[in-house]
DNA sequence: AGAACAACGACAGCTTTTCGACAGCTCCCT
DNA sequence: AGGGAGCTGTCGAAAAGCTGTCGTTGTTCT
């Protein structure tokens, strides 16, 4: 029984009229060994969906023909029921798009963070494969997340995290042991398009370890002139 | 979305309008052999990408005609995903590169190593070559670095290794069981334009062979006159 | 033995990293 | 709408760590 036999590869259909967004999205999602296509117009995005047959859809509401929400009308009455990730601009129509999430559709604001958008990819895959889905949980030595309460805790005491601290930590124990530059979790965890060039990474790191290990060894390892890794301290 | 099966060489296409750095770095990666052509324009470049099918690109942002964004943009719109790596002076534009790294694709600043250059070539390489990407180890007799999470160890023992010192060992250990001359380290593993006429090399493998032989028999090997090896027992 | 080559200790300058202090913002509660 | 609490990012100073130069000592070859 070989190891490396795995499931089928997740299928992505990424609709935005932006490409570069699109790209990115794709590129992102290949990375971590999906298959991925993009649409940039809805009737592209119709006829790649029959073609392609996606496990997911990650859908921008506006487009320039037919809007998102008519893409996912006619998705529905072609009988698709693929789950769907909406994209939305901060201030658009978020409200109308939180209440066509019924199922395991959900919506993101762009712009977005790439490691948050392929969490919620996760989740709603995970949400939407039958029943009994397992919970997700990262573990890092006694470090441990549970990415559906958002639980964190370390050997026993729960950690109080707040938003970004729980992104770039999520996204350091996911690439466990990988060492990660600060480039990459700048590019990762902070929204496309941010501006902030200074230490950002570097103080969020620095409260994480406050919070992390102030019971027990360190876990988060500076790799001078690199960049960061989470792992248990080697011997 | 076509997954290009790589049994050919490399094929890579260097894009800067300064010859002498795009013919640096052909030739070293055709003494890797790999394939590689050199454009010195944006148009040319684009021209080359159709006629050659690079696998992988080397593109300086600053451009005679159409920059680096530019032909990026063309490539893509051409539908091509050819993974990149940008070049861009110091202080430049670093800014507005920074958030490529998360697609895959990744940046370098001028003047840069070789070896680094080629390094990361080969992890964009390792990465966009479909799922499952394997790690990337090299190993010389009981010495072992993980190039993905810069653990180096000899026998059991975990080393801790400056910057400097993990890039001259890679380039010796991938090397490995070729004899190197200074000269050649020199060139490869420090950036072009490096003034430092002095003994920097011998001083590194000396500072690498404390840490390296402290444990065990000597690795790395003085060839009288001429250089450096490493492997397991010389002459 | 003498010449050339190599090893490496010590030091000073420089780069990278850490983190305290603070201010703007957002969100929530009343 | 006002007040407050908590979150984020900027700045700057201090600490930590890395690198290259110099110069002395050791080694090899002729």
């Amino acid at each position: 029984m070989p190891q490396y036999e795995r499931v089928e590869k997740v299928r992505l259909l990424v609709v935005d009229d932006d490409p570069p967004i699109a790209d990115l999205v794709a590129t992102v999602a290949r990375y971590e060994g999906w298959a991925a296509v993009t649409a940039n117009s809805g009737e592209e995005a119709l006829r790649l969906s029959a073609e392609f047959h996606p496990d997911i859809v990650v859908l921008d509401l506006m487009l320039p023909d037919l809007d998102g929400f008519g893409v996912l009308d006619r998705l529905r009455a072609a009988g698709t029921m693929v789950p769907v990730v909406f994209l939305t601009a901060r201030d658009g129509v978020a409200d109308r798009v939180a209440g066509l999430t019924r199922g395991g559709d959900d919506y993101l604001v762009k712009p977005f963070a790439v490691e948050e958008l392929m969490a919620r990819l996760r989740t709603v895959l995970r949400r939407s494969s039958g029943p009994g889905f397992q919970r997700s949980v990262l573990r890092v030595a006694d470090l441990m997340m549970d990415e559906d309460t958002r639980e964190v805790r370390r050997g026993d005491k729960l950690l109080t995290l707040t938003p970004t601290e729980y992104e770039v930590l999520r996204y350091l124990m996911r690439k466990s042991p990988t060492v990660l530059t600060k480039a990459q979790i700048l590019d990762h965890v902070w929204e496309y398009g941010f501006g902030g060039r200074s230490n950002v990474v570097e103080l969020v790191v620095s409260r994480l370890r406050r919070k992390l290990d102030d019971t027990g060894t360190p876990l988060i390892h500076t790799v001078r002139g690199f960049g960061y890794v989470i792992r248990q301290a080697a011997e």
